[in-house]
DNA sequence: AAAACCAGCGCAAAGGTTTGCGGTAATGTT
DNA sequence: AACATTACCGCAAACCTTTGCGCTGGTTTT
């Protein structure tokens, strides 16, 4: 563990003086082009560093943000959160990841974590518990711009970045009201998630507005075990003719049915899902699905956070559109 | 944006030193308990927090670790990643997560990063095409610990900890051969990973020592796309009653084929994979595998940084058991 | 020839915390 | 009564970098 070369040691060994040495190495316009010249030669020799410490505690900020999630083995974080780190490594930021197991207590030590840590930004996706918005509001307070994405908060005023939720649902209704559909299961999740209530809303509302002649019937499940009974239950009992799966758990779910029962697909009944496609394309036929693109919510946070660290700080509520990809499921 | 609270200013306030108020705060033995109470009570009252980057300057180290994966969105990578997370949350630890896209030369830079941000030590997978270890042996030369997981470099002598590939591979062979399966298709990734030879060469071995009236056709492929195409020639050709894959990517390719030319499993066809978990128990029936588990490899890689910066630092190579899951499939 | 200017560099403070050492007063020992 | 001990606490250096300001010697302006 050889000593560390510092600008002192660099200074010393020039004969310059620490700030000469500093300054020469940031092109200061101060100093010569010979001592620059010469400074920069020695200090590509000893290999130095700048001690990252040293400038975070002088300019009182580091280059990290801090991405707190519920989870990050979700069928959708991890696209979320690879696009987002590709996106700040090109600005010199990197991207501590902390995990919520989906409990308020955790998140809100995740949240102190990065505080203490003075990330410059953090992103957020609240867990389905999460009722008290006001310390996420009291680190915004201090300087710290937080991008909520994915599972915002439902009322406050902050700034979040959502997949189009709506018009998801919507462009499914859509595709299966084509396709004549008269008898839909409509599949969704946790009915305590805000999620979950807006793709009900849309759905339900979308078939009721455009569909006259087609039955609705809804089901909830909170896992993909329990998804696996109930459609298993629902598909005897309602002989549909397609079924909507409101996310990729409900869709696996459903998928394992589809296979025990030797359902045809699309003959016997139709699919589409609401996914960022990984988990559709496992399939054959390939089932289609209303896109809701992790990678493309990565890329629209990050452009978000930077407006907001530039000191705009009116707040702002954007969602990505979705878009119909068409499988052989329909 | 309100004026940070620090030791100076508490200590202003309680007309005491700083040394003291630190103290104080430490519960070091020099102060008396009144005067604790005091400090920790005003500190509470204003929220104060301790200077993450004073500290880490002072002390010149971080809690956090680095994380240099060729990319998260992987099948295999986020189990680690939110496993280890967990665990190192636990001991007051982040993880700051870097991608190297499978670029060796974007993986160098992620190393210089960690090596710049002075982490604690760092988690790494090499890319498929990492060629030189240098560069990380030097980082470890100055005392930051180093783990390589799951793509381990095949000849230095580094920590390493791995899931067992031949043992999966051979528990997979031992299965095919005790359902008497006569013509198996062995379906391998890239042959230029280590991780490919290892599990051939296992698997090979297995059915030539084993399985005299077996026989053994090998395949590759470097896609879930390229699976499709070259399995169904292959299942069609050689009409097979058993099929191995190697990996996740492998098995959807397969299961793709598996469901369009409507093949029973397991009458017509038995399959076993190489997996962590998740793809298998999306099809019906569950997919057999052999396990190799993302999360007990994180806890294992911990376990490991952590004994490896107490200053034990005798290079160990480590590896985690693989256990047969039975699925439905074989 | 005096005044103004400029290029090039150094001094020193600031950022907040930790810690070895030294100091003071009070208590205990002979 | 003189000395040693103990309990508490403060001084100041160290960690490394950034930056406002001041200083010097030399060149240009009036």
């Amino acid at each position: 563990m050889k000593a560390n070369v510092t600008l002192k040691k660099l200074s010393d060994m020039l004969n310059l003086s620490i700030s000469t040495v500093s300054r020469a190495l940031k092109d200061h316009p101060d100093i010569s082009k010979e001592t620059k010249e010469k400074v920069r030669e020695l200090a590509n020799i000893l290999e130095y560093e700048p001690n990252t410490y040293a400038i975070n505690l002088r300019t009182n900020n580091s280059k990290e943000f801090g991405v707190i999630v519920p989870a990050i083995s979700n069928y959708f974080y991890h696209s979320f959160i690879s696009s987002l780190e590709e996106e700040v490594r090109r600005y010199g930021y990197s991207l501590i990841i902390l995990q919520s197991v989906d409990d308020p207590a955790i998140e809100l030590e995740n949240l102190k974590r990065c505080k203490q840590s003075r990330v410059a930004g953090i992103f957020v996706s609240i867990t389905s518990n999460t009722e008290d918005i006001k310390p996420f509001q009291k680190v915004e307070d201090i300087g710290i711009p937080i991008i909520f994405f994915d599972k915002v908060p439902a009322f406050e005023a902050c700034n979040k970045v959502c997949v189009a939720d709506v018009t998801a649902a919507e462009l499914a209704a859509e595709a299966l009201l084509n396709k004549k559909k008269k008898k839909i299961i409509a599949f969704f999740g946790d009915l305590n998630l805000s999620i979950t209530q807006k793709r009900l809303k849309a759905f339900e509302n979308y078939i009721k507005n455009n569909g006259k002649e087609a039955t609705l019937i809804t089901e909830f499940a909170n896992s993909a075990v329990l998804a696996n009974q109930i459609f298993e239950r629902a598909f005897e009992t309602h002989q549909p003719d397609a079924v909507f799966c409101m996310s990729d758990e409900i869709l696996t779910g459903v998928m394992k049915i589809v296979q025990k029962l030797k359902i045809k697909i699309p003959e016997q009944l139709s699919i589409i899902a609401i996914s960022d496609g990984f988990i559709p394309q496992l399939y054959y036929p390939e089932i289609a699905y209303a896109e809701t693109s992790g990678f493309k919510l990565g890329k629209l946070a990050f452009s978000r956070m930077m407006t907001c660290m530039s000191g705009h700080h009116f707040i702002q509520e954007l969602t990505i559109d979705s878009v119909l990809i068409n499988g052989g499921s329909l």
